[in-house]
RNA sequence: CGGGGCGUAGCGCAGCCUGGUAGCGCACCUGCUUCGGGAGCAGGGGGUCGAAGGUUCAAAUCCUUUCGCCCCGACCA
């Protein structure tokens, strides 16, 4: 491709409202612009770059035995109100009606669509094993889209479902979509982990999480640092504590607090540290029912273990209002003693004992506080967010905690679609069985995204050549110069000749300008023709990443560059 | 949806408080010079100041409403 004939607008200041390093990349680089919040036009250098990570997801999918189908993005309602999600999705599917009144939706995932298909043209086990995925563009009305391309209202994802006959087949057929995703992720160049995670409003049985870690990303996970546990910390569980429950030793006592509400606040106050409190959170849940939960002083709750627990949708924080009726006291006083509240602890305040908490007072606490003796509480369960440091509940190593960006999810979904619309098929012995299904998803756009977060520096993009919008950039310095422009021209046209990628900057600009133009795009090797290597009858051969430069002779070079690119491919 | 902020040329911004000729840098067009890390000089084009209403002799500027966008939160593959 030539620089001249191309669409490439690079942008040298950043525009002002991009605030990851990959949204503001893929601005200044051209790839993408914006047309409303979460929605954006990809530019030509853009596109690239996204169909390449389409194919090798394409290639992947392929090799794990999954055929590729295309299903609308509009979907009728009936689907959606034959699984319940068209009332349970909430606003973040779009509706509307057509010229005939007849409610319809973006389709924000397709378990309903594919099913459908499945129902109406499997009707037999031989038909099974079944893997049926797409590339395409979803819609989710999204609260806050933000960060460009990472959390998108219109995207494209890749979405695979699977059909089988029983559990051992779907777990089987997870397993191939899980060692896929490895390899999807290993050759875009990321540096990611699989960890285990919530099924959230998909919902199934278990699922996996593909993070790239990235300190730009809006989920955290933990790792063990000794074994392969990994899970997102919505989900992260806590080694049950260890050791018996010490016995009392202080009485109940009532002490002045005035104004301390904070555990902070309270711990200072009495000289002590947070640890030796124990926190009561008012909380409410959707279905109206408002309990207390309590903590150690220096935790947090884990309010995704908590909705697990008691089998709810959500639960939040209690209002003044709500916590002044409750406890009979504003806010930070609450306490579990004489507290006519369903009491939930976390099971780490089981191994405590002559703690402080609240004293349902304005202005007072207690001190000596013993759970059995002071208080009952109804159950003890693992609901505090995990930190840095945690015991692995798997092995004896600790855990450490990575920010990461949520690039493939992987689902076990059981029957619950199958079953909403009756995907069944005849076994052997002639009987009904409903199918078990699997579906697993890949930000396409956030992959590349993430790529950008993780291969970058001061000035601009290192593509991982494997999905590089192109794979060498020919600098013609001088275009004016009429020995300097034949031999870019030959360059350019015996890479062509390879099979390689290329862009020819043939723009007549300053060598600075496009210096720094190469660098932002980022292609991972850039070959220089200049007058000043000409003489001796060299180009200059430079790397993107680490900058390592060499001067190849400028009619060999051609064949050195394209066994370089062949290498770098890695299909 | 709660809290905060911003809408002035393609991009980045000043002007607004204290009403009175719409500006600066980059980008763009023309010419000359220049050419290995974002050139210089000269000339030039481009704006319903987000929109609507109001106050005023006069509104980018003051008031009201509204739309859009960004950040934090809640929420979310």
């Amino acid at each position: 491709m030539r620089y001249t004939d191309y669409l490439l607008p690079t942008l040298k200041e950043t525009p002002a409202d991009a605030e990851v390093v990959s949204h503001r990349l893929m601005l200044r680089a051209g790839m993408i612009r914006k047309v409303a919040a979460g929605i954006y036009n990809y530019l030509p250098l853009g596109l690239r770059s996204l169909r390449k990570v389409e194919q090798i997801v394409r290639e992947e999918m392929n090799r794990a035995g999954a055929h590729e189908v295309l299903m609308p993005m509009v979907v009728p309602a009936e689907l959606w109100q034959e699984s319940g999600r068209w009332q349970q999705y909430g606003r973040e599917l779009l509706r509307f009606k057509d010229r005939k009144e007849a409610d319809f939706c973006l389709g924000p995932t397709h378990e309903e669509v594919i099913t459908d298909i499945v129902r109406h043209e499997v009707r037999s086990y031989r038909q099974v094993p079944l893997n049926l995925f797409q590339i395409q563009t979803k819609f989710r009305d999204e609260i806050r889209p933000r960060f460009g391309l990472m959390r998108g209202r219109e995207f494209i994802m890749k979405d695979a479902y699977s059909f089988d006959l029983d559990d051992a087949g779907a777990d089987a057929a997870y397993e191939r979509m899980y060692q896929a995703y490895r390899r999807i992720f290993q050759r875009c160049g990321l540096n990611f982990r699989a960890v285990e995670a919530d099924t959230g409003n998909i919902g199934g049985s278990s699922s996996h999480e593909f993070m790239v870690l990235a300190e730009s990303g809006e989920d955290a996970i933990v790792s063990c640092d000794s074994c392969e546990y990994a899970a997102n910390v919505e989900k992260a569980e806590l080694r049950a504590p260890a050791g018996a429950t010490p016995e009392p030793a202080e009485g109940l006592t009532k002490v002045l607090t005035p104004a301390r509400k904070t555990v902070e606040e309270v711990a200072a106050f009495l000289k002590t540290s947070p640890h030796r409190l124990v926190k009561t959170l008012i909380v409410r849940t959707d279905k109206g029912e408002t309990l207390a939960v309590l903590l150690r002083g220096d935790r947090e709750l884990n309010d995704i273990k908590l909705c697990r627990l008691l089998d709810c949708a959500w639960v939040e924080m209690a209002g003044e209002e709500v916590v002044l009726q409750a406890t009979g006291a504003p806010s930070g006083f609450a306490g579990p003693v004489g507290l006519k509240l369903r009491i939930i602890a976390d099971r780490e305040v089981q191994g405590l004992a002559d703690f402080i908490t609240g004293a349902n007072e304005k202005d007072a606490h207690f001190t000596g506080v013993n759970h059995g003796r002071d208080f009952q509480a109804e159950a003890f369960a693992d609901l505090r967010k995990a930190v840095a440091g945690d015991a692995c509940p798997r092995c004896d190593g600790q855990l450490q905690i990575w920010r990461g960006i949520e690039v493939g999810h992987v689902f076990k979904l059981g029957t619950k679609y199958s079953e909403a619309l009756n995907a069944v098929v005849l076994d052997d012995q002639g009987r009904e069985r409903v199918l078990v299904m699997g579906c697993y998803g890949i930000g396409i756009g956030r992959t590349l995204a993430s790529a950008i977060e993780q291969n970058h520096d001061a000035d601009g993009i290192i593509w991982p050549l494997p999905i590089a919008p192109f794979e060498v950039l020919v600098m013609m310095l001088n275009p004016n110069d009429a020995e300097v422009k034949a031999a870019a021209e030959q360059l350019y046209a015996e890479l062509l000749g390879e099979g390689v990628e290329v862009l020819l900057d043939d723009r007549d600009e300053r060598p600075g300008a496009k210096f720094k133009d190469a660098d932002l795009l980022g292609i991972p090797l850039r070959v220089t023709v200049g007058a000043r290597g000409l003489k001796d009858g060299q180009v200059e051969l430079k790397e993107r990443a680490g900058g390592a430069v060499a001067m190849l002779a400028a009619v060999t070079a051609a064949a050195d560059i394209a066994e370089r690119v062949r290498g770098a491919r890695g299909r």
